[in-house]
RNA sequence: GGACGCUUAGCUCAGCCGGUUAGAGCGACUCGUUUACACCGAGUAGGCCGCAGGUUCGAAUCCUGCAGCGUCCACCA
């Protein structure tokens, strides 16, 4: 190949788009269009992003991670299905477009239900052709034919027939409980998606009767008429339980009621509390137990209610201030701790504070047993008698499911334990309406007058509304594995491709997502949802903070890949991190990754330009002791790589593989191959560049692809074959003279030799015996430098050396290198490996050891002090000769 | 309050179900470069593997305690 059609730089702007397009136009992203025989299956579902703006670097690493497994699975001949979609994510989205309305002054009820859904869908659909694109950009080899959003009509028939059936057995449930509520959304939030700020607010000491009680919440306290203590209080041994007091308090004189309750931490405050059912969970609690009477105090707005008296109608924060006042001109207030740190619950997918409210919700309930339907679960039967705890539960104890890293399962058992039941509808309008129906008011079918109601299918028929609740976000994606292949239909691709081989993630939402995969394919498919359960790391900025908006620290990952390309991208992601570790990027991470890319492009274009054939051999013999080391490399490489690469060891296998490209491949056999032309080393080139680049593939689809073109492929490397396993020459025992060879040309930039310069070479064999021994002289020819023999008489003194495959050449430096420093050089390496050769052989003489260690450790100590005296030897004879 | 993780070279991190003289990338320094690639090459320096104990023939690796940092869960009226 001309060096003209291969440019000195690799311009990743320049092929990226173009390869993409043509992957996608192939079909072979697409399964049932991929070549040859597949039987055995391999699928990841993309976890869905949500459709609420772009992608991040977390969603880069994700993309770059499964499209890694995909293609390496593409190319080991499996039946590969990475699926793409996208996530509604209810309350994220909606909050986001009711922002943007905010902006220009509406709410969504100036719009109504409809307006404002079509407003959101439209966002979304924008919001979905932006992640598209991005996930192009990254190359993600999903099926584009599969693709599905967890709103869309095949996903809502799957919501609601999962809703139907969890209903008939009892597991959904409506009921008045506490709940999260967000004034400013208008809607409840499920436990896991509070989040808790620290703020500093006044605690306020107030009296009430005989007592002193604390809180940062008077604006609650109107409708409190029961004071609590714990039972084995002694302070408060003479109040009896259900015993009435008289006390004046906010609005005026009250009884009020003691009750002993255990929930009670002696040593916080004064050790009493009144207690707010309606807003409180812990209250509302102690109030089931004791047969309290809950009443309501603020409203759905986050006003004071009627109760509150003069206070009605103000928000929580005005009568705050009004009501420390009143209490304060009554003489109530004992005192103010300004300092007072408190947490602040508040809804991670808006922003409203959140006021725990009663309201009427749909629950799962997860401690229900229930009759298993079906199970391939080990260690449950069908008929079996379970709740979805025990289901969770099950699946990652027996192994079916493992969790990497292993210490998230701990993580998983904990908050499966502590689970309560789940809360699934939101009072939002955007995602699926809850698919319950009443009818009101008779009509003939209901009895006795009462409302009759209608799950998982519309009723027809006049005088039938729909539950008004949607969904939360998570029942959706729950189904995400079968629901993306067709459930509850049976079709051929859920036969095919579910269970899934593994689900990739964030360890963020091992919570939110993963174990409520879990849970809703136990429960309906009697199956695991995945074999494997992969968790990434989080992508921090370089101080280790999170990327956020705010600190203005975030690296968006299309600016990047158009700067560096999207191969250099991805490896910075994939490189130097591992599993369930958060990582750190900067910017000069990812610039050093395309210099790599452009290495590989550069090592191409030698190899390309090179070369007279351009087919790959089948096979290749080595000639020289270069080619057999190279090959034997190449095959441990290779197995190296495919073995980190099925344990999801995706850092190792780039190590591994960089390694050899760079220091091996590159920067020695390269330099090799420019000296010892020859047909054969044309062979070994082409077919080590030829693995190289399909070991490459997953990780650099872009440049690799480009590469694999030059070489004069027409089928796509997207589908070509993984490398089969090797079989290295067996030249291992050459490791000690490789390891000091290097070209001639490293040699005269060593010791700044001028072309001409005339040096000594002695040729020696790996045992040192004495091949051949001439006078030489370092010439220049054309572009290559060599060694031209004089044919003179040879001297003893061999330093460093260039090399030859078969041979060792040591050239006689004399009186060109400074023997001072050369014999510093010497001395301290013999040194070191005498003081090697002393500890290690201690440690091979003490009976202990040889009593105890295990024969093979002891034969490898053996061999290594036997060859550190080889080492010895030859360099003292070296320093000797000086 | 409960749990988990981290602490290894100047920086970012591998290694950790015990076993070669503890590794890589970046950075620093020295030298080289009309050569596939300066998006380059050859080298050098740089480590009580957080601290203190313990187990063991042998500990960066296992156990205990401590310290610092971080994360998650629960949540304080």
């Amino acid at each position: 190949m001309d060096e003209k059609d291969f440019p000195k730089a690799y311009e990743a702007a320049e092929h990226e788009d173009r390869i993409y397009k043509q992957e996608m136009d192939s079909g072979f992203f697409n399964p049932d269009k991929l070549p040859g025989e597949r039987k055995e299956p391999f699928t990841i579902m993309l976890p869905p992003p949500n459709v609420t703006g772009t992608l991040h670097m977390g969603h880069a690493v994700m993309l770059a991670v499964e499209d890694v497994l995909t293609r390496t699975a593409r190319m080991q001949g499996k039946k590969t299905l990475w699926l793409p979609g996208t996530d509604h994510a209810a309350i994220a989205t909606q909050s986001k477009v009711e922002g943007i309305l905010m902006e220009e002054g509406k709410s969504r009820h100036d719009l109504g239900r409809e307006a404002f859904l079509d407003r959101v869908r439209t966002f979304a659909s924008d919001s979905h052709d932006t992640i598209v694109n991005q996930m192009k950009k990254m190359g993600a080899s999903v099926d584009w034919s599969r693709e599905a959003y967890t709103l869309d009509n095949a996903r809502n028939r799957a919501v609601n027939e999962a809703f139907k059936r969890m209903y008939e057995d009892g597991l959904i449930y409506r009921g008045k409980r506490i709940v999260n509520w967000d004034p400013v959304l208008q809607t409840t939030v499920s436990d896991d998606e509070v989040d808790y700020r620290e703020e500093r607010a006044p605690f306020y000491y107030f009296q009430y009767g005989p007592f002193v009680i604390a809180t940062s919440r008077p604006e609650t306290k109107f409708g409190d008429k029961h004071v609590v203590m714990h039972p084995n209080d002694e302070r408060y041994a003479q109040y009896k339980d259900g015993q009435q007091i008289d006390l004046e308090w906010i609005n005026g004189p009250i009884t009020a009621t003691v009750i002993k309750d255990e929930a009670i931490d002696m040593a916080f405050g004064s050790g009493v509390m009144t207690i707010t059912p309606s807003h409180d969970a812990t209250d509302f609690e102690i109030a089931k137990r004791h047969g309290l009477a809950i009443e309501p105090v603020i409203d759905m707005e986050g006003k004071l209610l009627p109760i509150a008296g003069g206070f009605a109608g103000l928000p929580i924060k005005e009568a705050r201030k009004k009501i420390v006042k009143k209490l304060e001109e009554k003489g109530l207030l004992v005192k103010v701790d300004e300092k007072y740190i408190h947490r602040v619950a508040v809804n991670s997918r808006g922003e409203g504070i959140i006021e725990p409210q009663i309201k009427e919700q749909w629950f799962i309930d997860v401690n229900k047993p229930f009759k298993m339907r079906q199970s391939k679960l080990d260690g449950i039967q069908a008929g079996d008698q379970v709740t979805l705890k025990q289901l969770m539960q099950t699946v990652v104890k027996n192994g079916q499911i493992k969790i990497l890293p292993e210490r998230f399962e701990k993580t998983y058992f904990h908050w499966i334990n502590n689970l309560r039941d789940w809360n699934i509808s939101r009072q939002i309008w955007f995602g699926h309406r809850v698919p319950v129906w009443y009818c009101k008011g008779g009509g003939g079918r209901g009895e006795g007058g009462g409302q009759e109601i209608q799950v998982g299918i519309a009723p027809s028929g006049d005088g039938w509304e729909q539950d008004s609740d949607t969904l939360d976000t998570w029942f959706s994606s729950g189904l995400w594995t079968f629901s993306s292949l067709g459930w509850p239909d049976e079709t051929s691709d859920l036969k095919t491709f579910h269970p899934t081989t593994v689900l990739e993630t964030g360890y963020d939402i091992l919570f939110f997502w993963v174990a409520r995969m879990i849970l809703m394919t136990t429960y309906l498919l009697g199956d695991i949802p995945f074999k494997d359960a992969y968790l990434h790391g989080l992508v921090r900025d370089e101080k280790g903070r999170k990327m956020s908006k705010s600190l203005g620290n975030i690296i968006d990952p299309l600016e990047m890949i158009n700067k560096y390309g999207a191969d250099a991208t991805r490896l910075s992601l994939l490189i130097g991190s591992t599993p369930g570790n958060d990582s750190k990027l900067n910017e000069e991470k990812i610039a050093g990754y395309k210099h790599f890319t452009n290495k590989l492009w550069n090592i191409s274009r030698f190899v390309l330009t090179k070369v007279e054939q351009t087919m790959v051999p089948e096979q290749v013999e080595p000639a020289t002791r270069a080619d057999a080391w190279i090959i034997a490399r190449l095959a441990n490489t290779h197995y190296l790589v495919t073995r980190h690469l099925a344990a999801y060891e995706l850092s190792a296998a780039g190590e591994t593989l960089r390694e050899f490209t760079w220091s091996e491949f590159a920067d020695w056999y390269l330099e090799i191959a420019k000296t010892q032309s020859s047909a054969n080393t044309e062979k070994i080139l082409l077919y080590v560049l030829d693995k190289l680049i399909r070991l490459w593939h997953p990780f650099m689809p872009f440049v690799t692809e480009v590469i694999w073109e030059k070489m004069g492929n027409k089928d796509l490397l997207l589908a070509a074959a993984w490398p089969k396993e090797m079989v290295a020459p067996a030249v291992m025992e050459f490791d000690q003279v490789m390891s000091v060879v290097s070209s001639i040309r490293t040699l005269r930039s060593l010791y700044r030799l001028p072309p001409g310069q005339r040096v000594r070479v002695s040729v020696f064999a790996k045992d040192a015996t004495i091949l051949k021994e001439e006078s030489a002289v370092i010439e220049t020819m054309g572009k290559t430098e060599s060694l031209t023999f004089l044919e003179t008489p040879l001297h003893q003194k061999g330093l460093a050396c260039a090399m030859a495959g078969t041979v060792s050449v040591y050239v006689d430096l004399a009186g060109l290198i400074d023997p001072a420093a050369e014999l510093a050089r010497l001395s301290k390496e013999l040194e070191q490996t005498q003081k090697y050769i002393t500890s290690t052989s201690a440690r091979l003489a003490n009976k202990d050891f040889a009593a105890n260690a295990p024969v093979e450790i002891i034969e490898q100590t053996k061999k290594l002090i036997a060859e550190a005296q080889e080492k010895v030897a030859l360099l003292a004879g070296q320093l000797q000769s000086l």
